[in-house]
DNA sequence: CGCATAACTTATACATTGTATACTATATAT
DNA sequence: ATATATAGTATACAATGTATAAGTTATGCG
């Protein structure tokens, strides 16, 4: 067996933003963000927490992010939209097919119609 | 938006640890759960990291242990074999739908061929 | 006007999970 | 008897996850 590990991992919920931002056609702000993760990955999400995860993620060049203007909605500051970049959509590319991988033929879903494709 | 999250999330590896278990049928040691990790996870594993995280899972009743004899092999100190728990199984069949359900229609797969059923 | 309120983001702190190195234990081969 | 291989433990630190509180900007409405 090898010793180290030359790949960079990233974490459950890094894969969750990523996968999100892809699905709002990638360029996606905070509250889209947080209600895809709540609507799809079937769980809540911290908009501190998001936030935290998301700047991590431009600093590792996973994503890129650009401020756009102010909605016209009561409140409205400018949001600030993220996309996922070529080396980001390799690496969620990689984790989800590594778990897809790990997980073919135990019978694992729990909708037995899903399939990823 | 929900504040809070009330499902106890997996990390990564945790997730690799129990689907490896569950592929060698569910008695499993140490470098059994490392060479599958390798083998389908396309991933080094390191023993010490490992060890410490299946001592953590056991911790949280995902996985028991139990110890068996020596081996007649040269070395061959007593091996310890983990099972995943009935929790064990439910956490990681949530967080294997929870990416499959987010990934679902992105074509993500490497490789073309591949359906998890 | 000006102040409460809503939409969005940032700052900060701490908990959990990931990883590596070094060490211990046991048995066999020479 | 001792070097070596197999298997696991202890420990420390880095990376990732999460929550709370605070800051910024605009609107609505008295």
């Amino acid at each position: 067996m090898s010793i180290s590990n030359p790949n960079k991992n990233l974490g459950e919920f890094e894969q969750l933003i990523l996968l999100a931002i892809l699905r709002v056609n990638n360029k996606s702000h905070g509250s889209e963000i947080a209600d895809t993760i709540e609507q799809y990955g079937n769980r809540n999400t911290n908009f501190g927490a998001l936030y935290t995860v998301l700047s991590r993620l431009e600093q590792k060049g996973l994503v890129v992010s650009e401020v756009g203007e102010a909605t016209a909605k009561r409140g409205g500051r400018a949001k600030k939209y993220f996309k996922v970049t070529g080396a980001g959509e390799i690496a969620v590319k990689q984790s989800v097919n590594t778990i897809l991988n790990m997980s073919k033929g135990l019978n694992l879903l729990l909708d037995k119609t899903m399939s990823i494709q």
